[in-house]
DNA sequence: GATGAATGAGGGTTCATTCAT
DNA sequence: TATGAATGAACCCTCATTCAT
């Protein structure tokens, strides 16, 4: 009943730095297996490898632990979702480069928890809910507009679906990142080639009207 | 001071079946607004119009109740996934008269809970995920293959994606779902257009090469 | 170490008041013994013979408590600061009617423990103090000053001292109850005699002078 | 961030007498505001300008922190409370000159610090009680007695209550001490006329019959 | 010596659950 | 059957104390 057993301290890091990326892998962990209101502090500690008193030096409280990760999650999401195309680059090899990293290993277990964490915990943290929307969702669909209006002016797509609801670019990658999180076990999907082939649908037309562009220029 | 103030009781309904139906809507929005965990049996008895000790009369514990809660909404979606379509109806009517209701309102703040509640407690209910995917999931996914492997072979869908990923049918909408829960106050959008559109370009070769096969039968 | 021994609930009174009272009994004892940073709530709950969480049904936290306990201990005192002299009775036979049961048994201990709690965390509880001062203090002092008028009127008192410092009153007493809560281990004094020997030097000039008012009235 | 900062160090002596110094004085603040139970190590450190490891090095654990302060605030006590009246000095005057020191500024409220501390803690450092009281307490009281009995044979004082009950001398310095401390916010006095008006009363048998005496001698 | 990051025991408080009425 | 007062296990957080640098 006392356990002490488990592989606790991965690495006893002793740097600052080295702590505090354990805390926040533990905590991500805990909390995604757990959801907020039900990791415990202790359990976190362990898991990185410190005493639960030592949390409490870098982090305000549970809630500045939970925001803390979220945040850190985000960042790296952001440079990668509006970072422009290459000249010359057809939008659908920009976004099937851009959007299958995000679905793709190394990572994916990662960015499938943060995903799942933020949904179920947003409504008590709306603070939190509202850096995400301004931080990635809003300028990354405003990033998706632009592309998928580029593309409808060279005849990549040849409808206007993808201008009006960007959303329809990336809903596929999404709804795949819940998938591999909760059904996995159940029926793994390939959520490269599925992300692949909804991109197939959607720049469909692209294969006579490009072509034809293709062949007059 | 001796509380049953505050408008608590919408219906005192002495009838046990009415009690029950009271006490799992209650748990519903209390569940929703604060997830498992964090949800209190006070404030669910409250809301509810019973005492704390009459829920367990009905539920063993939290648990049960949570479980009963997610069994009970997901029943009513079970047909809806799985009627098969009228004799003669377009696949692609008989999906957008299918799945747009699932997003519109009424009831969408509703569904919208539900699915956040799985999303975010699936983790700590691994039995009740997989109640979630053998009663719905599975099934759905596999009424949705057979429909996309019909539209196939008439000619509505001119690409297999929908056959290998009948996930593809409905990431729109479990996508617009989610959305009108984490960021309807920031941008609303109007799901069942959204919805509309991505049929749009999932049967788009269907405008051509469905009417010349309408034309010829 | 385990106890669970000691003479915890001495009546295990099931009415609401009576449980009210051994909780507030005990939070004497124990905030008398600690102090309100070092009283522990479960030494206070086994002493009342209650759970835990049982206080907390009656008090929102341990600064309520603290203050309920100090509240209710004052009211008791303030009837019998503010009520007038019996007509025609002399001012030192009231005041001593009046102060020397404040440091008579029985309640002596009781009072010395809570004018200790008093001053010991009065810094820490600014409103506690101030409610003290205006319920207690400031309206005991004025009727002591305008009782020392009156006497000083009569020539019950020779010197105008008492009226400008209506304190010097009670002085002894205060440092009586102190003194007993302090120092009666080493060296137990008669609080009441002393009380009594203080109001002979006040009113020594009466004597004389209150006798010769006498005769010639 | 790396604190240092703030107005903690007044100085940043070097000598280890210095900072001893300069440990017991922010301490005794510390408690003084919060009570030792409340106080924390961290704050008396950063006050004193040194590192909270510092503390223990010279000072076993914060009770024996707590024990040199008292012992050192109350040793300055000792003289002045035994030293001799001067040869042929009213004892009246030896009173007010020994007695107002006390409740006059400067130290007044570092007197009132140290006395509210020993009433609020007593209970829980007996053996501090103790050596406060055989060392300030009992001498202090025999020599305020052994001062009434000269001043009683000689006239200055007409009654015995003060040999008695030397406290009856100090009390109103007390009392005012602690009024400075809980109440001066809401009505401050004037404590040395206060202490002053004291001695007019319990001498006043001198005006007649001391004067008397010193034209008879 | 001096530091302050790390520790972990301790305690206030909450809340799921029970049970006498 | 319904109630809600009582329970006490559980958990977040604090802070006295230690010790590697």
């Amino acid at each position: 009943m006392h356990a002490r057993t488990s592989r606790a301290a991965k690495k006893p890091s002793t740097t600052a730095a080295g702590r505090d990326r354990a805390i926040l892998k533990a905590a991500l962990q805990e909390f995604t297996r757990s959801g907020f209101a039900a990791a415990r502090m202790e359990d976190i500690a362990r898991k990185a490898g410190v005493a639960k008193g030592t949390i409490y030096l870098r982090f305000k409280d549970k809630e500045a632990l939970f925001e803390a990760i979220v945040r850190g999650e985000i960042s790296p999401l952001v440079s990668s979702a509006t970072a422009p195309p290459e000249p010359g680059e057809p939008i659908r090899v920009f976004l099937e480069r851009t959007i299958i990293p995000l679905v793709s290993e190394p990572g994916r277990s990662r960015r499938t928890a943060v995903i799942r964490l933020l949904i179920g915990e947003a409504s008590r943290f709306p603070k939190l809910a509202e850096f995400y929307y301004r931080t990635i969702i809003e300028p990354g669909l405003a990033a998706f507009g632009r592309l998928a209006q580029q593309a409808f002016a060279t005849g990549e797509l040849s409808t206007d679906a993808a201008l009006r609801y960007p959303h329809l670019l990336v809903a596929p990658a999404i709804v795949g990142l819940l998938w591999s999180g909760l059904f996995d076990r159940f029926c793994p999907i390939d959520l490269e080639d599925m992300v692949r082939a909804h991109f197939k649908v959607l720049f469909a037309g692209q294969s006579r009207e490009a072509k034809r562009t293709a062949r007059k220029g």
